[in-house]
DNA sequence: GCCGTTTTCGGCCCGACTGTTTTCAGTCG
């Protein structure tokens, strides 16, 4: 029984309380699975050490069903429930506009207990008789099985980040705006996106609105009032846009930017202070009277806390480490001084060196590293030792033809074979200024066997970066199976970096892994793993991750400029 | 069901929008 699991049974004891109608209970459950979600430690662990009541949310009651989830996998209460409502209601609250009440009239009037049922009855115009019931209502509930069905369907951050600074920018462009800004779990730089949710601050707000449904990609406007619209666009993302004044900018900012766990923290907070926290300012709670709102930083500050980067918002520590000026100076884009890992067309990239590099000049860098694929990937045209020391010499030249201004650093990345050796012997690794070790085969080893392959490669002394250290790709592969704290352990020993690979759908290490290795003393180093000139732009995308990750500029290698960092290579040459 | 320098009992975020309402309930974020 392992902590989702356990969420999961909570999630649907919310549900099914939810459809009888129990009050508060429901926030409870969900309040204390969300806790238990976000756990570090096993479930069953605490469980067994007694300190189930230690987790924020679940008291006496609660402690007792997991006690008994854990020794038994069954929940006596979750199954009483079960019996009580029909299973189907839970899937029908997950129609959007449909909850717990509509799903409950639909069950008692029409008899309707699944998605299946529901959709019969919405063709067959059944649902349009029912009280509080019309046209709009079938037709709303149509398209919300429709979304229903076309989910699954988060958006990796590196797609909607785009999207969204073209409706910021179109929405500047199309009339004089205060303010505007890009909030939820977008501004925050979670690794992927439900929705997209824009903030603007103005004092005429109505004519934002019609500006913002009139937009080029709208496919549909889902609602439109005088300070909250949303739009469909046609790629099926779904956009939400809020107006307010903008004395209340900041605090709506904020409010918007969630995430909602660190907004309940916030506005503890306040309550404590005699305040009152919403999206419009932050208030005396006696007189009324406004105390801060126009920007975050003079809300957070009323609150007596630091300013905190929508990347740490997510009450993961940083509200402590805010009120005590803990709060680590997170890592900024420009202070990136190279990309760590990038393919050319001597592999699967289609770009020469020297268009990689001038396009590297082009960002602002000092250097870039290239790092073309090893002979055993035979499917990326990896390089054999011959023609590897064909392209250091092609970088040497290359180098030379920028004129020596900008550092062409000779790389590879070389496979991390099964057994947990490289794929170029030492005699070939010597001659490199970089190399970066991955794992590209054999991805489904037992744990121990996993490893024992990387960590043996960690200690080879051949490899200064582990290239995308757990190989998961969002939404379509799950990590390696990988015991983390011997890797960093390990990793820490040997000196070796672990790679925030930047690739849209890598960033690997994620957010959490990252703080670990930080902890661990374990450097990071970011790369794009760029296969043509425009994935070098993914290098945002890694430092967002690393930046939700806790990392400061001193974790991060290449923030060192091209000088500090070739001493740092040389300093562990093999 | 949880929680507490507001409380061991009585609160628990609340404002915007929609549809079907003739004054409001339901949903969402």
């Amino acid at each position: 029984m392992d902590n989702a699991k356990v969420a999961e049974f909570f999630y649907e004891i919310a549900d099914l309380l939810d459809l009888q109608g129990v009050a508060f209970k429901p926030q409870s459950y969900r309040r204390a699975a969300r806790n238990i979600e976000s756990l570090d430690d096993d479930i069953s662990r605490i469980a067994a050490e007694g300190r189930l009541e230690e987790i924020p949310g679940v008291g006496e009651a609660m402690a007792k069903k997991i006690d008994e989830l854990v020794k038994t996998g069954k929940l006596g209460y979750l199954d009483k429930l079960r019996s009580e409502v029909p299973a189907g209601l839970v899937e029908l609250m997950h129609i959007p506009d449909v909850g717990p009440k509509t799903a409950m009239i639909l069950y008692r009037e029409l008899g309707i207990e699944s998605l299946g049922q529901l959709k019969v009855a919405v063709e067959g115009h059944k649902l349009r008789d029912l009280k509080g019931f019309g046209e709009k209502s079938e037709e709303r509930i149509i398209q919300g099985i429709r979304t229903l069905e076309a989910k699954g369907a988060r958006i990796l951050l590196g797609d909607a980040l785009p999207v969204a600074e073209a409706i910021v920018e179109y929405l500047r462009s199309s009339q004089t705006l205060d303010r505007i800004s890009i909030a939820g779990s977008l501004r925050r730089g979670k690794e992927t996106i439900g929705d997209i949710d824009i903030l603007v601050g103005d004092d005429e707000p109505a004519r934002i609105m019609d500006s913002f449904v009139h937009y080029g990609e709208v496919r549909e406007v889902l609602m439109k009032g005088p300070t909250k619209s949303s739009i469909r666009l046609k790629s099926g993302l779904q956009v939400d846009i809020r107006a307010v004044d903008t004395k209340s900018f900041g605090a709506a900012l904020q409010y918007f930017t969630g995430s909602k766990e660190h907004n309940v923290v916030t506005r503890g907070i306040g309550v404590k202070l005699g305040l009152k926290l919403n999206e419009y300012g932050l208030f005396e709670r006696d007189s009324g009277r406004l105390v801060a709102g126009a920007t975050e930083e003079e809300v957070y500050k009323a609150l007596g806390l630091r300013y905190m980067e929508p990347e740490l918002r997510e009450n993961r520590g940083e509200i402590d480490a805010a009120r005590e000026g803990k709060l680590p100076e997170v890592v900024r884009p420009d202070q990136v001084r190279g990309d760590m890992h990038v393919h050319t067309d001597w592999s699967d990239g289609s770009d020469s060196i020297e268009v990689v590099a001038r396009h590297a000049a082009g960002l602002g860098y000092e250097y870039v590293v290239v790092s073309d694929h090893s002979q055993s990937l035979k499917i990326t045209n990896g390089l054999s030792p011959e023609r590897l020391r064909k392209q250091v010499d092609a970088v040497r030249k290359a180098e030379d033809r920028l004129g020596g201004k900008f550092r062409i650093l000779a790389g590879s990345e070389v496979d991390i074979l099964a057994d947990g050796t490289l794929d170029f012997d030492k005699s070939v690794l010597k001659d490199l200024d970089i190399v970066i070790g991955s794992v590209h085969s054999r991805m489904k080893m037992q744990k121990p066997d996993m490893t024992r392959r990387v960590v043996n490669a960690v200690k080879s002394g051949h490899i200064d970066i582990l290239g995308h250290p757990t190989g998961r790709l969002i939404g379509q592969r799950a990590p390696f199976e990988l015991e983390m704290d011997e890797l960093l352990d390990a990793a820490k020993e040997a000196k070796v970096c672990m790679e925030i690979n930047a690739f849209k759908d890598r960033l690997d290490l994620n957010d959490v892994n990252c703080r670990l290795a930080k902890e661990e003393g374990v450097r990071m180093a970011i790369g794009t793993d760029a296969h043509s000139i425009e994935h070098m732009g993914y290098m945002r995308l890694g430092v967002i991750t690393a930046r939700r990750g806790w990392l400061e500029s001193g974790d991060v290698l290449n923030t060192l400029g091209a000088k500090e960092l070739d001493r740092h290579l040389r300093g562990r040459r093999r």
